[in-house]
DNA sequence: CATCTATATTCATTTATTGGAATATACTCC
DNA sequence: GGAGTATATTCCAATAAATGAATATAGATG
């Protein structure tokens, strides 16, 4: 038996929780397609910084997603799943999940138009 | 693009949520070994009636459990995952997944003591 | 038809989650 | 070191979810 398998089922629920609400499967969907910093994601989403900066929070603790500094930004990119299973698992299935999905669709034609420079600085 | 496309989110995060909590992953794990009724759930779980007849809803509704009476009783059973890829992929993955869990472990090994002639009829 | 029993629903309470405003932090760049 | 900016945290209000007690429902059985 695993040395980890007294820990599974909270790493598992902390997986589903993370993905149980529709702005940070959107932040996943988006992230498919490039890195993106805090206030990108929050302009895409159309909702308060504090609220994004919550939710990526949630994603990184369930090990959905990474962070890495570049200067005054953070950007955040999907994780490689190397550190859960579940989430490994679920990243690969979101690859194709969704895909059509016409909030997503409309998300993700906004990712291009978004200018760092334009919607920073506030 | 499906006819489905709009509704494929909220289904995705039906799924989810129907997983973030312990005792329905604990419900779906011990629905691997046999049909159960509500009862004999209710024995193994400890928690209230209700609950358990909530939780099996909620379950239900996202597409992870069926049911089917027998006599006075109802069975759930896992769904064959016909009415939804979401259900149907990690119904597949929990066949694996938290095998080794402590909680799971000591549940599972509790099933075969429970009698529906004896933990019923209250 | 009446009774009995397994399950479902309602209600009230507690607890968790989400969201934004205000504030703190950390880091860059002068 | 100081100013400025992106991000994180705190605090609070609103909403949703989980739980158990009490009650309703459905259907089996006499």
């Amino acid at each position: 038996m695993n040395i980890d398998a007294e820990i599974r089922m909270k790493e598992f629920i902390k997986v589903m929780k993370a993905l149980s609400d529709p702005n940070r499967v959107k932040i996943v969907k988006m992230l498919q397609f490039k890195k993106m910093c805090v206030c990108e994601l929050r302009e895409a989403l159309q909702i308060a910084q504090p609220s994004v900066s919550k939710h990526l929070k949630v994603l990184e603790d369930a090990c959905l997603v990474e962070s890495q500094k570049d200067g005054l930004w953070v950007e955040y990119f999907l994780s490689d799943g190397s550190c859960s299973p579940y989430a490994a698992s679920l990243l690969g299935n979101l690859k194709h999940w969704l895909k059509d999905e016409k909030d997503i669709i409309s998300l993700v034609k906004k990712i291009p138009f978004i200018r760092r420079e334009e919607v920073c600085c506030r």
